[in-house]
DNA sequence: CTCGTAGTACGGCAGTTGTCAAACTACGAG
DNA sequence: CTCGTAGTTTGACAACTGCCGTACTACGAG
């Protein structure tokens, strides 16, 4: 890892923008992860697949809604995205959210996997 | 604390609806931290003072917005409120914040600590 | 080059949210 | 009872959000 910087991963065309770990917001990440859908992707994210193409989500929602949702959450700091061939890869930012905020992420996900399965 | 419901703390009048503990929902308590104002409440009453009557908060919006805010709160299960007087007064659900989802609150005002104070 | 796959961008639409002002209610003091 | 204070309710408005379909752009395989 000595010169790949952060912000360009693809050597090519497309560019994906993320916030710098000192750019997160804390109201950002709150409000990402206030949706049921990015709460899901985030869930899935954090279930051992370190990097996941979009298409590997069972979402109950269209393509481009799909897209929508990642890119909330790309811009929220949560997650970050590269590409490589034709899908995108996304990967959690969890040594980055806790460097920023510690025990935030890891207290959302265990909150979340408490309120999913909770009478059943 | 004897025969007294959390939900009947008004002897007259006003009645004021919380959620109960169970029904607290992870999304309605994202969400409601996820705004700069709630968040703001929801610091001061972290900080120290148990119990407050919402015109001692020093927030930028209107009285109508003000009330909007706490009832977001109060039905997220955020906050506890009950009238004393003229005024309502607010308190954080702490207890049965950590009984729900254990490390959040906490994870999440220590966020907001470091959020308020970064480059200054 | 052509085709299929993975994802993006562009509207568009309905529902929600944050905001306010104005009118109203509840309580305490006098 | 009257007045002031604290908060609520209503109605409105602009902005945002989540959602979709369609058209478009990369990239890899053949």
């Amino acid at each position: 890892m000595p010169t790949t910087e952060p912000d360009v991963a693809a050597p090519s065309g497309r560019r994906l923008a993320h916030p710098s770990t000192e750019e997160i917001r804390l109201e950002g990440v709150l409000h990402a992860l206030a949706d049921p859908v990015r709460l899901t992707i985030v869930r899935e994210l954090a279930d051992g697949h370190a990097d996941m193409a979009c298409i590997a989500f069972d979402l109950p929602v269209s393509k481009s809604t799909t897209t929508h949702h990642f890119k909330v959450l790309r811009e929220a700091g949560v997650i970050r995205q590269h590409y490589e061939g034709t899908s995108r890869m996304s990967r959690l930012r969890e040594d980055d959210l806790e460097a920023r905020f510690p025990g935030l992420l890891a207290a959302v996900l265990e909150a979340a996997r408490r309120s999913v399965a909770p009478s059943a």
